[in-house]
DNA sequence: TCTGCCGGGAT
DNA sequence: ATCCCGGCAGA
């Protein structure tokens, strides 16, 4: 950790003098002595200078104190400054003793920034190191000398406070899921600080801070630049309770691929909480599992035993569990009349609340809470996948198409099943199941705030055909991708690919 | 309104 | 046989 310290730490200040370079070509070792040898750029400039050293000295220093801090800056006056790890030269544009801070325009960099007056020291005194001693430094020049000509020396006053910066922020983020939080406010405001200092959005001062100037640096070398923007006001706290997983929305949703969602804006994530849990029906199991093919392995593996994977017990898991909807609104969801489904069942009494989707005793095996999460670990272990491909050959019919039964239509429509490679055979849909949550339209309006259960109808008897069940190649692929339809989808015949 | 697909026509 | 589509009916 120490030694990561380190590393970024030299990685990053070298990556502030890189960004700080002198105008020209050079060398970034001695900007400061280039800059007041004369090449400075402007003519105002010159006059300026002249006119600074025309100051008295003890403008420049309160009397009676000792250090860097106490110092008056005229405006004008050309000064040198701590800023991206780096001594820069600029004109002090103002200072306020308020908040002994000091206003200076970077003359390189073309910007200007707020200081604490403990950073910014006049450029006269510094000017004549490389060359010959000033004829009157006097007693304050073997003050600022070390301090100027020493890149360390701010970061080790900082040292501490890095630190503790730093911890903060892994602690956030390692909290957090988001990398909207991985940059905490002050970060973000020091991290664009090379770009225009004293935004309005960023507080004053920020730049000047020993400890951020050489943060800045740190900040932007740990995050990466993936931290363009100013984070979310709403989305960090936001995140970090849903990282945090509150008891409400933790049963099962705790998946939700929103919470990855980075760039997303919050207001999107109630919208997808539409799930669908499978329920077994098993006396005295009740077990839930969130994955259709899970559900009937777990029934036929731990009810019906594995005998019924062959012939005519082929569908038998299905009487043994049941879907259940869950429909979540923001609350005003209105009352039951909005209601489009039955009420609950008579199969499950006690699906009206939903149980915590965590399995009892059987969650003993790796924690999958992804896409076919909640499998048990007694049936995980089992549906290698090998067998777990069987099954989803042995019932194409169901295990793949049965998987958008229960969910609105809406929420397959959108999906762009052209990512999904041809070649992953049947696996590609089931593995984007919980992707197509995450490109949802909007459920139906009319929703409500507790479950629909239902379960499997079988029994159809009409002369037309029943409406299968099964996902159709247009539901499975869009209208986009007629193209890969079957045949009979394209003409629409009864689908031959996923059979009823 | 969307969807699956039957029935029928065109080639 | 293949292709296409109107239209019905379920969701």
């Amino acid at each position: 950790m120490a030694s990561v310290l380190s590393r970024r730490l030299g990685k990053r200040s070298l990556l502030g003098a890189r960004v700080l370079g002198p105008p020209g070509a050079a060398p970034p070792l001695e900007p400061q002595a280039e800059l007041l040898e004369g090449a400075a750029p402007q003519p105002f400039l010159a006059s300026k200078d002249t006119s600074c050293q025309e100051q008295p000295k003890e403008l420049l220093k309160a009397p009676g104190t000792s250090g860097l801090q106490q110092v008056a800056f005229q405006p004008g006056q050309k000064v040198c400054v701590w800023y991206g790890g780096q001594e820069c030269t600029g004109l002090v544009e103002r200072h306020s003793w308020a908040e002994d801070k000091v206003t200076v325009w970077l003359l390189d960099q073309k910007l200007q920034i707020c200081c604490k007056a403990e950073e910014v020291w006049p450029a006269e005194l510094q000017s004549p190191i490389p060359q010959a001693p000033p004829p009157e430094q006097g007693t304050q020049a073997p003050a600022y000398r070390p301090v100027s000509r020493n890149i360390d020396v701010p970061k080790r006053k900082s040292d501490a406070v890095e630190m503790d910066e730093m911890m903060a922020a892994m602690v956030l983020t390692s909290l957090s899921c988001s990398p909207v939080v991985q940059s905490p406010p002050g970060v973000e405001t020091n991290f664009s600080a090379s770009r225009a200092a004293c935004d309005p959005w960023k507080e004053s001062g920020d730049v000047s801070d020993s400890g951020s100037s050489t943060t800045s640096g740190h900040w932007s070398g740990s995050s990466g630049v993936s931290t363009p923007s100013p984070p979310h006001p709403q989305a960090s706290p936001k995140y970090l309770g849903d990282a945090f997983g509150s008891p409400q929305t933790d049963n099962g949703f705790e998946t939700d691929p929103d919470a990855f969602l980075l760039d997303e804006p919050a207001p999107r994530k109630r919208k997808n909480s539409v799930k669908v849990m499978y329920k077994c029906l098993w006396p005295n199991c009740g077990k839930v599992l969130r994955s259709i093919v899970g559900i009937k392995r777990h029934v036929k593996a731990l009810h019906l035993g594995d005998s019924v994977d062959s012939g005519q017990f082929k569908r038998e898991e299905d009487f043994y569990y049941t879907e259940v909807q869950t429909k979540e609104e923001a609350a005003a969801a209105g009352g039951p009349a909005a209601d489009p489904a039955p009420s609950p069942s008579l199969t499950s009494p006690p699906l009206a609340i939903l149980p915590p989707p965590p399995p009892k005793a059987q969650s003993s095996g790796p924690d999958h809470p992804g896409l076919e999460s909640y499998l048990p670990s007694g049936a995980l272990s089992k549906s290698a996948p090998g067998s777990f491909w069987h099954i989803q050959a042995d019932h194409a019919y169901q295990a793949l198409p049965s998987f958008q039964i229960p969910v609105s239509p809406h929420i397959y429509t959108s999906i762009s099943w052209a990512a999904a490679p041809s070649t992953a055979s049947s696996l590609s849909p089931v593995r984007s199941r919980s992707l197509s949550f995450s490109e949802p339209q909007q459920p139906p309006p009319a929703m409500k705030s507790h479950l629909i259960v239902t379960s499997s109808p079988r029994a159809q008897s009409s002369t037309r055909k029943a409406r299968g069940e099964a996902k159709k190649c247009r539901k499975v692929y869009g209208i986009e991708h007629r193209d890969q339809w079957c045949t009979a989808c394209r003409w629409k015949k009864a689908c031959q690919r996923f059979l009823d």
